[in-house]
DNA sequence: CTAATTGCAAAAGCTTTGCAGCGCA
DNA sequence: TGCGCTGCAAAGCTTTTGCAATTAG
């Protein structure tokens, strides 16, 4: 699908500053950018944003799910491309490596532990922290 | 070990903020409170105490390990005694409410997956995000 | 005594909102 | 043309910091 196509499809006009927020998430060397990462790079090209245009962007991206927002401990959300697989991650504490996995068997006891607790799921981050194993 | 002997062995003077603090995160009613939901708390019962002081108490305990600090999704942070056994958190998004949970079978898939890449885990988080099953 | 601690107020970040003008459909 | 969208500035929130007065050891 076009950035054009995504953007109708969320019933969003089609207006430069959004196709610019959308072409910058989808570029691959540009994942996890916070609000403020969008607007620097946008007026480093040029382009004549807002601030507050980009939060309020990235706010209806992320209702229209075609983004996600992550609170990590850096005291500002930051937000990729709702990815099309999902998957969790682990992070290597000694080579700062980030390893994606994905394991059915651990989200099959999620969902089943929530609903122990009268829950169902919405939604769950999980992060392992790891070290290489001894050879 | 007694609050005060705590807070000596974590090289902090004995103070009534440190001391009314710890006190509330050791409540059995009261865990994972905020900055401010500590604060108001004190102020209901009198103690003349600053929001700032709280901050800064609940930063030191931190620091000293006495105490953790979560951000989850909800604008700001929330605090818990660090705990002696390990659990994680659904968060429900409806109310808010924060639910401990442990799942042994979770975690030794978690170990499971993490030695399939070649790893040992060393620390890890996970939160459910969740809403009421219906009726 | 004296360095740590505190309350207050101001400031600092991040994010949201009000508003008048601009622009997509 | 009309309503959505935008930039700007101001406001809102949570959290931090400067400072003079207070207090634990």
């Amino acid at each position: 699908m076009t950035d054009d196509a995504e953007l109708k499809k969320a019933g969003l006009k089609v207006t430069l500053p959004r196709l610019r927020i959308l072409e910058l998430l989808e570029s691959s060397d540009t994942t996890h950018l916070s609000a403020e990462d969008i607007y620097k790079r946008l007026i480093n090209v040029g382009e004549d944003v807002g601030l507050a245009t980009v939060y309020r962007v990235l706010t209806q991206f992320e209702q229209a799910g075609i983004c996600i927002r992550h609170n990590f401990e850096e005291g500002h959300g930051v937000y990729e491309l709702t990815p099309t697989d999902h998957h969790d991650h682990m992070v290597c504490v000694e080579t700062g490596d980030i390893i994606e996995f994905k394991c059915d068997e651990i989200e099959d006891y999620q969902i089943k532990v929530a609903k122990e607790k009268g829950y169902e799921i919405v939604d769950h981050s999980m992060v392992l922290y790891v070290k290489p194993l001894k050879k």
